[in-house]
DNA sequence: GCAAGTTGCAACATCGGTGTTGCATGTTCT
DNA sequence: AGAACATGCAACACCGATGTTGCAACTTGC
């Protein structure tokens, strides 16, 4: 409906301002979801009449925000390979990919409504993808054969939101954020081994 | 300033009403923040504008909701004796405690902006007490000595947010979550100990 | 039972955000 | 250079939420 992406090929005068709107609109609705569009044309560096010009709605904006970091989330899951990859390396790497989008995209990524069936879909591609990592994790001895994998996920996915609430996107920092979900997620922060 | 606690002794009627409005803001705020007056009013069954006559804004009402359940979240931790009892005791209770409220008053205790002082001390208060706690459950060799106590602190509290979530809020099944979430933050789900 | 307090209802004023239009002034692309 | 497109600006209509008031009917507490 509203969807300019794939739409009609923009001009690149026009491109770049639809990135300008969503990136400002990730910045302002992050601090404040209830921000009026005033301010996130004035974040984005231009008219408010301009924000109209390109998404018809609020609505529209904020789905094509989540489209937009959606579809970013689904390619740093899939370029991790996490199908074919040995389970170990495949859950660091996607760790580590997520995290990078999630820096910086973690308000559409995460407090948002995901009304539009697009969305709705690529989250639950992922949400299976999910589940065959940790059960190749799990045949692989790595989790316990008893683990309850549905809380696996939710765990997960509760470190990854913590760790990328550390705003930093160096490459560096990222690979240690993800270190140190990955062994939070394995080990916990205890001493002893499970009982 | 709109506290309508130890203000002016309510009414046993008016009391009532307060507490509705109270548990129907939670409850309808939770699945949309943005919700009008008008729908809290229509899940509290009062009018709109006898949500008016005792909460004088939007924001006031907010407010006493945060406070209110910031209460709740303080003596839920304070009645396990976290600074007495040996330590993996009172992390179990806390635990327990916590998740208890937390159930039931989820909105009002994570997804609400603390501007009010009283609210932010309180939570300044239980982030130390938390602190404290953990610093004895590494003295005790229960965490790693070289353990990051903030990293751990937000691990806990993510855990508990995610158990919370399984809205059930019998006894049996807050101790379940309870054991769960001590577990999980102990040794993660992984199945060998730290390397 | 009576006074004080409480609520519902209807009506009103107000305000801020949303979405639209027309036009003049740039900018892009070929 | 010229056509097509983009943007800023100003003005407007509109709507829903907020907050207020007055009054009649009811409940609570003593």
């Amino acid at each position: 409906m509203a969807l300019p992406a794939s739409a009609k090929p923009l001009r690149a005068d026009a491109e770049r301002t639809v990135r300008a709107i969503l990136e400002a609109a990730e910045r302002v609705l992050s601090t404040n979801p209830a921000a009026p569009m005033e301010q996130i044309a004035e974040a984005a560096g231009v008219a408010r009449t301009t924000v109209h010009r390109r998404f018809a709605s609020r609505e529209s904006l904020i789905a094509a925000l989540a489209a937009w970091a959606t579809q970013r989330f689904h390619d740093a899951v899939e370029a991790a390979r996490p199908d074919t990859a040995p389970p170990a390396v495949a859950l660091y790497q996607v760790t580590a990919n997520v995290l990078h989008v999630k820096i910086g995209w973690g308000f559409a990524m995460g407090a948002l409504p995901t009304d539009a069936p697009e969305v709705a879909r690529v989250h639950a591609a992922v949400l299976a993808q999910c589940e065959r990592l940790f059960t190749r994790l799990r045949d692989a001895g790595l989790l316990r054969p008893d683990t309850d994998l549905d809380w696996a996920r939710r765990v997960y996915y509760a470190l990854i939101h913590e760790a990328a609430a550390e705003a930093p996107d160096t490459d560096a920092a990222v690979d240690t954020l993800a270190t140190r979900v990955v062994d939070t997620l394995l080990h916990g922060i205890g001493t002893s081994a499970t009982p």
